[in-house]
DNA sequence: TAGATTGTTAATCGATTAACAATC
DNA sequence: TAGATTGTTAATCGATTAACAATC
């Protein structure tokens, strides 16, 4: 990739350790208080060595012989990406992905709550959505800048993508999460984490035709 | 990872295909028929020797000097990934998301449809969303088996993905997208593709954290 | 203590990037 | 023809895996 900006942390751990995070908060409810690797491993089925290298980025020390204690490694994951101070952003396209974003509460607990969505369409403006009033998309631009909104999420069509785009960034936006399945041009210094659906369908439906092709698929059911 | 089964095309390589795709489909719309490497890495952000060794897995040839024929590079990527016989699918999770991923039209183009939905509570069931009729759970496993569908989507929440994962597999599904944020222990010869949104939330906001730490951010709008 | 686990350094593996001959 | 582009082979880079000493 050209531009690519430097990042000390590799892109595959980052993408790990909200696993191990999700996962370690439900070992912790089953009364569990402390995990080696070993263990993570084993329900994650990663390499020991690997799961070390991941949290020690987090900056976690573990204990040798014992492992790490669930409820520190919970804090020092928090602490690496800052789920404690809320991240407000705002979301544009109000289809059904944007409402499935927006009434979904689950993502307050890493840290991140849409607080307005922009919408062109007259019959949805001014309705409201798991809280968050649906606003004109004119009123995008002056509003980011106004409460420093710094997260734009998009969820509109394919072609508006572009257009929602330059009015985030001309408010001030400067991490765009785009789910329109298009490239979308940004200045330097704007980061864009595109989140096409079709590429994980499209990995998935690639390997079922290797494995139907290999014959080693599961026939029937266990027994 | 252990258990790693042995795919011949790189996942990276996977990954980018469809993004080929939609930038290439929309190429072929703006009246474009032929284009380069370098063109499409100019656009896409990408090394042309890269995109030309993806391009090549589909088995597609470039003429020298000219480049390829988007028309047929377009052909040569749909079967590649066998885009033209359809899959159908069964979801489990009758939530925001689910409705969301019943509703979207747009995976047809990939060869994927979701042909019936499945839910607990009696409140959905019976109910009809995007022309797919919501089903109690319990049908699930009967009706995957006579209808020979492969694929499933589970858009539960977490405590419940495990159940849909297992009836699932029980009824002969061998392919599961999986949007819970939960690990689902399967065995061998499924395959799971997860879908956890929090993961691309983490590293987009991880990588803004470090962008601010940085300095490096745009303070303002250009110019 | 003995055994298990951490943390770290070295080796391996695979994907990306660079180099370049072949081609229209 | 000259220049641009493909396709392929080699070099580089980075992440994963293996090895092992340190530690409780």
């Amino acid at each position: 990739m050209i531009n690519k900006p430097e990042f000390s942390i590799p892109e595959p751990t980052l993408r790990r350790l909200p696993r191990y995070y999700n996962y370690l908060k439900e070992l912790l409810k089953s009364g569990r208080e402390i995990v080696s690797c070993t263990h993570i491993g084993k329900d994650l089925d990663l390499d020991p060595p690997q799961i070390r290298k991941d949290l020690a980025y987090t900056g976690i020390r573990g204990v040798p012989k014992v492992g790490y204690q669930i409820e520190v490694l919970l804090n020092s994951i928090e602490e690496f990406f800052g789920w404690n101070n809320m991240d407000e952003a705002f979301l544009v396209g109000v289809g059904n992905m944007g409402r499935a974003l927006i009434d979904y509460q689950g993502f307050r607990r890493y840290g991140f709550k849409i607080v307005a969505a922009f919408d062109n369409s007259p019959d949805i403006i001014g309705k409201t959505f798991g809280g968050v009033e649906v606003l004109p998309l004119s009123k995008l631009t002056n509003l980011c800048s106004r409460m420093n909104i710094k997260i734009g999420v998009i969820t509109t069509p394919d072609h508006a993508a572009q257009e929602a785009a330059d009015m985030m960034i001309a408010g001030g936006i400067i991490g765009i999460w785009n789910f329109a399945p298009a490239e979308i041009r940004t200045p330097e210094g704007v980061i864009v984490q595109n989140e096409n659906l079709a590429t994980g369908l499209a990995v998935l439906s690639k390997k079922l035709q290797i494995l139907k092709q290999s014959g080693k698929f599961r026939q029937e059911v266990d027994q």
